[in-house]
DNA sequence: GTCTATAGCGGGATAGAC
DNA sequence: GTCTATCCCGCTATAGAC
């Protein structure tokens, strides 16, 4: 009843957000057009630009919702207890929400170099957020003598980019079950900061 | 005297090639024009084409000297001895390796998906012969006694993807000089595949 | 809200003079 | 070997009809 007539707004706006996101992860956000999301959409290229500003705000709401829906996520997850626990947790949190979220990971790693200078401090600031989250209870976990660890800011560095790759080559159905790989990496990591 | 009168070639080629580097690391491959990469070396962009057949050469060549390189230079390290030992030669190599070479790392990595199904395939195929070797250490490691591994394959992978995301980040001149970097990873690998 | 049409620009690659 | 000029195409974004 108070929906306008013929007004598809709430199903198109999605659908292109899908479609940017399905393209640019394949093809990369240079070598798409936007007459390819909008082919993908089922509309034509003009009809985009009710739901978007330009090309480059399709990219920028892909990495940045990305970046909140993790920051917001991890909001859930209980690091207050010991060194140990709050490790373990981060890591197996980090797994899993990025395995399923292949796309939006390579875009957010690939196309920072084409994200408008604005937008990516914007990005970037809240990367350095995430990562020293995990170099802090690296750092508490060398303090109180937990870890074994010689600089805690690049053994976070070096850890989250071994954790974030894996949706690159995970795929359902592989070799091995997800929960398989969860606990091989957790097994790298523990014992990486284990003297 | 043996030189041709007014030729170029010797030097505008190899000029090309770098120009094409250092601007497709820097851009991206699909942002990249040929006027671009012209400009770069001071000619014009039909000249461009007197060194290289097209542009999907341009990024082929990149990729292909680089694993090249790298299958090259590895021939040089000394793998034949006790697991621990082949294991060291390999990571520090590995880093050293790669820490000079940001550009061709970073379009290894990230232009994959731009190149042409047969050269994606040379290319790949290359790659696994290199993460296989690093299996195969890790594999006699862990059937020697000598590694805690649950799965040699995956913890090649993720230790090489953990390596090669260093000049990602490392600059020179910054917070800590190479040498302890090297050392630092390597802390973290030999103690990732340690009881 | 979507369409067609188009402005305005820049792309890869080639031709032919010098 | 490099240049200028150009072909032909595709791009982003906008205008205006419906």
């Amino acid at each position: 009843m108070a929906r306008k007539q013929g007004s598809h707004s709430d199903i198109t706006g999605p659908k292109v957000r899908e479609a940017a996101l399905k393209l640019i992860a394949q093809h990369g956000y240079a070598a798409v057009s936007m007459r390819q999301i909008a082919a993908e959409v089922g509309v034509q290229a003009g009809a985009l630009y009710n739901y978007t500003a330009d090309k480059q705000s399709l990219l920028f709401d892909i990495v940045l919702d990305h970046m909140d829906d993790l920051v917001e996520a991890l909001k859930d997850v209980d690091l207050s207890g010991p060194p140990w626990s709050a490790l373990e947790a981060f890591i197996r949190f980090h797994i899993l929400f990025h395995v399923p979220r292949v796309e939006q990971v390579f875009i957010s790693y690939m196309e920072l170099r084409n994200l408008d200078p604005d937008n990516f401090a914007a990005i970037e600031g809240r990367r350095r957020d995430y990562e020293q989250i995990l170099a802090g209870i690296l750092k508490a976990g060398k303090e109180s003598g937990d870890f074994t660890i010689t600089d805690p800011r690049i053994t976070s560095i070096a850890l989250i980019g071994m954790l974030t790759a894996i949706p690159q080559w995970y795929r359902e159905g592989g070799r091995l079950p997800l929960s398989e790989i969860e606990e091989i990496y957790w097994g790298i990591v523990r014992r990486s900061v284990t003297a």
